[in-house]
DNA sequence: CGTGAAACCGTCGCCCC
DNA sequence: GGGGCGACGGTTTCACG
């Protein structure tokens, strides 16, 4: 079971750094009752373990202009590996695709874009999705309206199963 | 148009700070081409106008023992506001449920949900979010792997078409 | 927006348990 | 193994030009 080389200081330090990315590590250690030293050490540790990939400000994309949020549920004609990881790698390489997840069920992929206006995503969904060798089908839906987008993981949801298991 | 305030040195701190939320306010500042204080009064201005909504750690989800994300697509009995709006205040307070956007077409929400194993999942489901008031249906697509998974926008998009516009 | 200065922080070596 | 203390260099963050 993974997670379980982690302990509860570390948790909280994951914890403390997805709600605050910025905050400085005297402050961080404050927070999870070590000294900074140590603090810093295990910070180390999680981002080289690959536990912290990284640290991002969230920017409000709306307030910057980015009106379009589209949803798009793609189906592939080949579902070989090969053919799954080509395509893959083609919405890597697509600025305005952020995720790019496979799914169970009818449809293959589903896409999260984001653009700057409609055009500029129509733009790409004809010229360069559809255009894609391999796509059977997209079908589209455009985020009315957001209700809420937190990054990460619950980490009240880890905790609560680590006390049920104990 | 909203983002035309933003001078070509608040875009690159912008897109600098997705890139690296912790990064040094001196590297910042040096990449922007600007000196230290002018740089952190440009990012606290950013933040207080709200273009940046916080920093956060970006944890690995599998590493840490999140097995399950799974999306899920709600259709509601009543759309009426009052009724959307109950229904993704609810969505805000369970912890699992990470976003939360209202789309057009079929269906009416889509969610993204995280838990640490199936049956942590399958409790929310059926305790939770089917036993919920207005709820007509749920589908529910598992996440079989993840290909591409970036936060934030696409600031390259942008200046494209900021460029195209000039 | 830049300069300078003061307070704070990140970081290391060392000692302790 | 991990945590704490002290000190140096770099950073944040003022006031001021």
């Amino acid at each position: 079971m993974p997670g379980t080389r982690l302990d509860p200081i570390d948790r909280k330090i994951l914890a403390e750094l997805q709600a605050d990315g910025r905050m400085t590590n005297v402050e961080l250690a404050k927070r999870v009752g070590i000294s900074a030293p140590p603090c810093l050490r295990r910070v180390r540790t999680l981002e080289e373990a690959g536990f912290i990939r990284g640290y991002h400000a969230d920017v409000d994309a709306r307030e910057l202009g980015f009106e379009v949020q589209v949803f798009a549920m793609v189906g592939l004609v080949s579902q070989a590996e090969a053919d799954l990881s080509i395509f893959e790698e083609r919405c890597r390489n697509w600025s305005l695709v952020r995720e790019c997840h496979m799914l169970n069920g009818e449809v293959d992929f589903i896409l999260k874009c984001v653009a700057p206006d409609l055009s500029t995503f129509q733009r790409f969904l004809t010229e360069d999705l559809l255009k894609s060798e391999n796509v059977a089908s997209v079908k589209t839906s455009l985020v009315i309206r957001g209700a809420k987008d937190d990054p990460g993981v619950p980490f009240d949801v880890m905790e609560e199963r680590l006390n049920r298991d104990a």
